[in-house]
RNA sequence: CGGGGUGUAGCGCAGCCUGGUAGCGCGUCAGCCUUGGGCGCUGAAAGUCGAGGGUUCAAAUCCCUCCGCCCCGACCA
């Protein structure tokens, strides 16, 4: 391809819209070009590049024994009635209603369609295993898009769905595609790691999430320091450790603090550590108010609480119902003589000498023994685990870092086959349901967490196996018809060997040349010019190299095959 | 939705405070010169100053309303 045909304009300048180094880039070097909020065009170097990435999906879904299929993105709401899900997912889906006044959505993900098509499909244990995916557009109302592909409103996904009949069975479908994503990331010259993650929305008790570690990645990661535990912050747990073991608490006394509300405001006015404090915040399940304590230093992990108390849709309290449940302004409330349900961190078993507030304005509790002057419901999970923690696996401690969630595996159980009755007839006749996994894989956040992972202050560094054109040839004298020949034959050598070539054959100066091959970052550039050619040959370098090497133009095209094999070649998929 | 920021030529920005009818750099186009890391020179095209309303003789500039975009939180591949 020749760069004056190619559709690529590069920018100098870092759009003022990018914050984060990779979507700066994929600007820059004309990957993509923003239409509105959280929608973007490929342009033709960038949709290379994630076509790319699809192929290496396919071939590694079909290598698990993934069957393809394309499901429709229009899909009828009826659909998600049945599931139970119009609730829980409705204000990330966009509606639109058809001509007869049907309500529609545009499918934010596929659970609903594909068990109501494998309910049709599938009648009997011998059509099981069955695992299908498909690689589609999905749309999702966000609340906010951003960093370009990183979280858009509309995006492309690989999504699969294992059907089984038994745990047994659904576990080895998962460890399949477990194993396929693992090569997925690996082939697309990503540094991804599994970590345990929370189930949110999409239900199913077990789920792995792929990250991609990086500084601008949207989630915390929570590792072990010495043992092979990772978590995504959201589910992380800890071990407690020792509870101290203390005597008799005084009978309970009220202190009066005038609009002492925070932590710290109330910490610093008792002159007590944060650690004597009880925090209590009052939250809606599903609208019905309940309580959450964790000790003074700590915050809630509300997806745990939510997970734990098996809700819908958990937020925190508004001032009315604060103040209709305690009595008191926000800021003032405690776990004694509430009414409502009183969830508790298992840290706080056996707390005792504690402050919490008083359910009565300007005024705390001191010597409160949580045991004995509240009515505790259960003690669970609740905090946020963070750095310094202790691993819930071994005596290690615990840190934190970001990632960029590009994969998610969920073991899902049964929860949509219940839904949609999807059975089969096993060996004896009878109707069982059967068990799913679903697994999803952001494809175009998985092109950006490439560049994220990959990139230098020069431009983006493509792993060969993505890259949109494996070779860039710098034609540094256009106008020399000798030199032209030369480079134009080479480009002909090597397209016919396989090699992908990008002849830039604009008439600009050698500089902007170098500087947009630094950008656009193939794997390889190759220079022909007319001092190159006088001194011996062509100039062959690796991006991620300072050093060249001059080969006679006769033998470049085997040289760069020969620098090309062993990168992009991963060993082809297997199958029948 | 809450909090913060920002909208002026394709991109990056100045002008706004103190109203007088729009400018710089890059890019684009034509030409010269040059040709190994965004070179130099000459000339040209290109802007409803986010939108609407108001104040004024006069609004990019002051006032009101709305909208877009970006960042922080809830959402998630």
């Amino acid at each position: 391809m020749r760069w004056t045909r190619a559709l690529i304009s590069t920018l100098r300048d870092d759009p003022q819209e990018a914050e984060i180094v990779s979507h700066k880039l994929m600007l820059r070097s004309a990957l993509i070009r923003k239409l509105s909020g959280g929608l973007y065009t490929f342009l033709p170097l960038g949709l290379r590049a994630l076509r790319k990435v699809e192929r290496i999906v396919r071939e590694e879904m079909n290598r698990a024994g993934a069957l393809e299929i394309l499901m429709p993105a229009l899909q009828p709401s009826e659909l998600w009635e049945q599931s139970g899900r119009l609730a829980a997912m409705g204000p990330t889906m966009f509606k639109l209603k058809d001509r007869a006044e049907r309500l529609m959505a545009l499918g934010p993900t596929h659970e609903e369609v594909v068990t109501d098509l494998i309910t049709r499909e599938i009648n009997s244990y011998r059509q099981l295993p069955c695992t299908v995916y498909q690689v589609q557009t999905k749309f999702r109302d966000e609340i906010r898009p951003r960093f370009g592909l990183m979280r858009a409103k509309e995006f492309i996904m690989k999504d699969a769905y294992s059907f089984d009949t038994s745990l047994d069975a659904a576990d080895r479908s998962y460890q399949a595609m477990y194993d396929a994503y693992v090569r997925i990331f690996q082939r697309c010259g990503l540094r991804a790691k599994a970590v345990e993650a929370d189930t949110g929305d999409i239900g199913g008790k077990w789920s792995h999430e792929f990250m991609v570690m990086a500084e601008a990645g949207e989630d915390g990661i929570v590792e072990c320091a010495d043992c092979s535990y990772a978590a995504n912050q959201e589910r992380a747990e800890r071990q407690l450790p020792p509870a101290a073991v203390t005597g008799a608490t005084p009978a309970v006394q009220e202190v009066s603090t005038p609009g002492v509300r925070t932590m710290e405001q109330v910490a610093a006015f008792l002159k007590c550590p944060p650690t004597k404090l009880i925090k209590t915040l009052l939250y809606l399940a599903d609208g019905k108010p309940v309580a959450a304590l964790v000790p003074g230093d700590r915050d809630v992990n509300e997806h745990k609480l939510k997970r734990t108390l098996g809700a819908k849709r958990l937020e925190l309290a508004d001032e009315a119902t604060i103040r209709q449940v305690t009595g008191a302004a926000v800021g003032f409330a405690g776990p004694v003589g509430l009414t409502i349900p009183i969830y508790a961190d298992q840290a706080l078993r056996g707390a005792t000498a504690c402050f919490t507030g008083a359910n009565k304005d300007d005024t705390h509790l001191g010597n409160v023994d949580l045991a004995r002057d509240a009515q505790v419901t259960e003690y669970l999970d609740l905090v946020i685990v963070g750095a310094g923690d202790t691993c819930p696996r071994c005596p290690g401690t615990l840190r934190v870092a970001r990632g960029i969630e590009v994969g998610h595996v969920f073991k899902l159980g049964t929860k949509y086959s219940e839904a949609f009755q999807t059975k089969y007839l096993n060996e004896k006749g009878q109707a069982e349901l059967m068990v799913m996994g679903c697994y999803g894989i952001g494809v175009t956040r998985t092109l950006q967490a490439v560049i994220e992972q990959s990139h230098d202050a020069d431009g983006i560094i493509w792993p060969a196996a993505v890259a949109p054109y494996h070779v860039a040839l710098l034609l540094l004298d256009p106008k020399d018809a000798a030199v032209t020949a030369v480079a134009e034959k080479l480009a002909a050598e090597l397209e016919a060997i396989g090699v992908e070539v990008l002849l830039d054959d604009r008439e600009e100066r050698p500089g902007v040349k170098f500087k947009d091959a630094d950008l656009i970052g193939l794997p390889f550039r190759v220079v022909v010019g007319a001092k190159g050619l006088a001194k011996g040959g062509v100039e062959i370098k690796a991006r991620t190299s300072k050093e060249f090497q001059v080969v006679p133009a006769e033998q470049a095209a085997a040289r760069i095959a020969e620098l090309l094999a062993p990168a992009p070649q991963v060993a082809p998929p297997t199958g029948l």
